[in-house]
RNA sequence: GCCGGUGUGGCGGAACUGGUAGACGCGCACGACUCAAAAUCGUGUUCCGCAAGGAGUGUGGGUUCGAUUCCCUCCACCGGCACCA
């Protein structure tokens, strides 16, 4: 009897439903079962999902409905980070407020998530830009200021001269305003800043608590934190050449075993000795200035050529007072690190040997590498940070370079100019505090008043929310919370008088970096958390995201858990116990004649391998394959999952997304790809009906015995169980999907070998079989598990049934076949029982043919018996 | 520039803790069913070779009875760099 084909446009939806009546995905916060909280990171609703969204959150529904099923109380919500500039790019470009922009995408994408069939607590949803959210937030920056973990200071934005207007690093092009074209420069601004600097210490040896993050992660992380040990050297000025009579320079350095390679002084162009020194200097002042007309991102600064300008100052070598160094403003010196100011030393570091060879300042090596001649060695267009002992270092020569830091240090820490001592020791640290002013109007306001008699005046408790206006123009650029009629006229908290309320917003990463403690009671209107609860979920058990989040999000995520400590709205500092990096979803690249991208849906591929072309479907035209990328807009090679789960089903989608590659790296969507996972719904569907036909009228109770076939079927169903049930728990989708499919097959096989009807044990073995697979599959393909459960006459909901039970015993074999091994290749195998003994093995091996004939009479030098695996045979 | 990652058949990938390289899927080829097509089912599919056999996990080297796995060198590609989210 021919079944119909598995209709997932019709199914689909029907499971939903009744999920959906039955409350099954909502998570009691009163529960006795231990807890799992799993998480995706939340969407930014930017219009519609992209197939990156549906890898992620179809992987976390995996999780979701595993735990679910081993008996946990599982926490599974959705929200969305909902702040931040395309809401306001769309509020320039169509008119349409950011409020409305965002809500609406927020509508539509919700739809399609739902339709992907995730086990979502829905009533959790939180988005942040509602006041009901940022509220909380506001409550928090207010508690963390009191705290202490609040600051306000200058800080660097990119401005527009043009636009007279912050940018953010993605509006800067080639050093230019996307708008405007002019070019940017560097402004300092006062802005408020979150003290995550004073947890360096914490961030870092925390890091290797973090058993369950992928160590990329914390090696990231690691080095982003920074931590060096240095020292803070004074060196001496002559105050005739310096513009007020200033006698010392201070800088940190980590290579102080070098200083006897110093060439060269160089002060960052924000330092204030050269802020000075501009004052009586104007071709100082204009190179200064021409080193602020870049961007503020780092890797422009990093690989601007190398520039300075000599200050005519000279500073003195600690060593030697008639040794005079030459004192320049230099464009690869940043004020954010150690003190601003640096000695250079040609020979062992890049950045100073490009700049010393530029300005012809000479190299002299102090360090010599264990395989050179000292006499020989020279340094000219790449600088030697490798190990080695000193040269050219007077007393220091010969010694390590550890030996001679310490050397040293030791020195100038003894020594004293004035009062002081030359030099201390200092631990230094990479991490900046994080700057969270946002001079934009889609952020959640920063809650204080700025007063002309009492200063900064944090807005009461009361008073928050500070909500946003509504009423507002994008006619301009600039902050429109800044040029409100009315918005920031407020009265001083404190005094009453007329004051200005603060018109940055906050950074989005703020936003970010608790919403999953929110997650945990999203109810509470008294405080941001319900201590009880936040204390009881948290932390995260299993956080899945991308890897492009692997250091800010995750950082300062890291840092507001501390903060939320502090300050009483936490118990915990690490948020996330386990994380998971997932690749991205990549593909093809099509391009037309004229050089316009062209999208996938718009194509036809024509052959295959070498010979693969492509023509345009509506004119055939040639269309030229490109390289395989990130899908994004600008290249127009995304996929509509809207249009994937209408022809196919969001079981296909989910299905191929998790099957095709590891889930850590990225995966290539290829319509074949698809297509075999479509092919995979009907051909289960089938399987199941074909197994329910052979298990009609199994007996009620267990046989006391199975015989051939049905011990055989029983055996693989376990197996596979086994098997699946490890791979899902290490999130190794694609190889769990690899042992379904091979159960699927042998089911499929010996259900085929079947020439009578079947005897009761295997009947029994057969719906056994079947709802164990059923059961494998449900996590990544829900709807067709309903659809399958209930074929097969049960009438629970699959997504609410406990996991299968192993059966240990079903997976050990009586016999076993090893692998022979004659000098490392493989030259036959032998059988032999499971516990058979060393000598048993190597006299089976030692007698088969391939050995006898390798050997050639003579005896084996040695033979390696590996126990379970391998038997190798040296000739 | 700095930091991090990845590299295995025609393609995505598998290989436990150093132990049979290529599981599973895609693609392709052939066959069955069909008037035909689709769908489905079956067989084969790393490369060279008629075969025996040999080679083979980005490159070159090393350690080992044995290396995709450990160490060193080089190459290619990708992610992040503090105001994109």
């Amino acid at each position: 009897m021919a079944i119909e084909r598995y209709n997932a446009r019709e199914a689909e939806p029907r499971w939903q439903k009744k999920w959906e009546e039955r409350g099954i995905f909502e998570t009691p916060n009163a529960d006795p079962r231990p807890k799992y909280y799993v998480l995706e990171m939340f969407p930014y609703p930017s219009g519609r999902i992209h197939m990156g969204h549906v890898r992620n959150y179809a992987m976390g529904d995996v999780v979701a409905r595993f735990k679910r099923a081993a008996g946990l109380n599982v926490l599974h919500p959705m929200g969305w980070d909902a702040f931040g500039m395309p809401a306001e790019n769309a509020a320039m470009e169509r008119k349409v407020h950011p409020s409305a922009w965002t809500h609406q995408n927020i509508a539509a994408m919700r739809a399609q998530l739902k339709s992907m069939g995730l086990s979502i607590d829905w009533r959790r949803e939180i988005a942040t830009c509602e006041p009901g959210y940022y509220k909380h937030q506001q409550r928090m920056f207010l508690d963390f200021l009191r705290a202490g973990l609040v600051e306000r200071k200058l800080g660097k934005v990119n401005w527009d001269p043009i636009d007279q207007t912050v940018l953010a690093n993605e509006q800067v092009i080639d050093g230019r305003g996307w708008r405007s074209g002019a070019v940017v420069e560097q402004r300092e601004m006062m802005q408020w800043y979150f003290g995550i600097s004073k947890f360096s210490e914490d961030l870092l040896v925390s890091l290797d608590r973090l058993e369950r993050w992928p160590e990329k992660v914390r090696i990231m992380q690691r080095n982003w934190i920074g931590r060096s040990e240095g020292l803070l050297v004074r060196f001496a000025l002559d105050p005739a050449m310096t513009p007020n009579g200033e006698d010392e320079l201070e800088v940190f350095t980590t290579r102080h075993d070098t200083l006897f390679g110093a060439k060269f002084m160089a002060l960052s162009p924000d330092h204030p000795l050269a802020t000075a020194a501009a004052a009586h200097n104007p071709a100082l002042a204009a190179f200064i200035a021409e080193c602020k007309r870049h961007g503020t991102a780092q890797e422009v600064i990093d690989t601007a050529e190398k520039k300075g300008f000599a200050t005519g100052m000279r500073a003195v070598h600690p060593f030697d007072p008639n040794w005079k160094l030459p004192v320049y403003v230099a464009n690869f010196v940043v004020m954010e690190y150690g003190t601003g100011a640096i000695f250079g030393c040609p020979a062992h570091d890049q950045r100073d040997l490009e700049f010393a060879n530029k300005y012809r300042l000479g190299v002299t090596p102090v360090v010599c590498p264990p395989d050179q001649d000292p006499k020989t060695f020279v340094i000219t267009d790449s600088a030697y940070d490798g190990d080695g002992r000193m040269i050219n270092s007077r007393f220091l020569d010969g010694v390590t370079i550890e030996q001679a830091k310490e050397e040293v240090a030791i020195l100038l820490e003894t020594q004293s100019r004035g009062n002081r001592p030359v030099a201390r020791r200092q631990v230094n640290f990479r991490l900046r505090d994080w700057g969270i002013s946002r001079q934009r109007y889609w952020g959640c306001p920063i809650p204080v008043i700025h007063c002309e008699g009492c200063g900064v005046v944090p807005v009461p408790y009361e008073d928050l929310p500070v909500k946003l206006p509504q009423d507002v123009d994008f006619e301009r650029p600039g902050n429109p919370l800044e040029r409100h009629p009315t918005w920031k006229h407020v009265s001083c908290p404190k005094c009453g008088r007329p004051a200005r309320r603060e018109t940055d917003t906050m950074d989005t990463f703020v936003d970010s970096s608790w919403y999953f403690a929110r997650f945990t009671d999203p109810w509470i209107e008294t405080a941001p958390t319900d201590r009880a609860e936040v204390d009881h979920w948290l932390p995260v058990d299993q956080y899945i995201g991308g890897i492009e989040h692997a250091i800010l999000h995750l950082l300062y995520s890291r840092f507001f858990t501390r903060a939320m400590r502090m300050t009483g709205h936490a118990g915990l500092d690490e948020p996330f116990a386990g994380l998971f990096t997932q690749g991205m979803v990549v593909h093809e690249t099509y391009r037309a004649p004229d050089g316009e991208w062209v999208e996938p849906a718009e194509v036809k591929i024509e052959g295959m391998g070498r010979e693969r072309s492509a023509r345009l479907i509506s004119t055939g035209e040639p269309i030229e394959i490109g390289s395989i990328e990130k899908m994004s807009k600008s290249k127009r090679n995304t996929v509509d999952p809207d249009d994937i789960i209408a022809s196919y089903g969001a079981d296909t989608a989910r299905w191929f997304m998790l099957s095709d590659s590891p889930p850590d790296r990225d995966v290539i969507w290829t319509e074949e790809g698809v297509q075999g996972a479509g092919r995979f719904v009907q051909r289960i569907w089938r399987l199941v009906h074909d197994a329910a036909q052979a298990a009609k009228g199994a007996p009620a109770d267990r046989p006391a015995t199975f015989a051939a076939p049905a011990i055989g079927l029983r055996k693989a169903a376990h197996r596979a169980l086994a098997r699946v049930t490890e791979d899902i728990e290490r999130l190794r989708f694609n190889v769990a999907i690899a042992q379904i499919y091979e159960f699927a097959n042998a089911f499929q096989a010996s259900l085929a070998e079947l020439e009578t009807e079947p005897p009761p044990d295997y009947r029994w073995a057969a719906a056994e079989a079947a709802d164990i697979l059923v059961r494998l599959f449900h996590p990544m393909m829900p709807h067709l598990a309903e659809e399958c459960w209930a074929a097969l006459g049960h009438e629970t909901l699959v997504a609410s049934e406990a996991w299968p039970i192993l059966e240990p015993e079903l997976l050990i074999e009586d016999s076993i076949t090893l692998p022979v091994q004659i000098n490392g290749k493989k030259r036959g195998d032998v059988t032999v029982g499971r516990n058979a003994a060393t000598s048993e093995i190597e006299d089976a091996v030692l007698a088969l043919e391939a050995v006898k004939r390798a050997l050639g009479g003579k005896p084996p030098k040695k033979v390696i018996v590996v126990p379970q695996r391998i038997v190798n045979v040296v000739a």
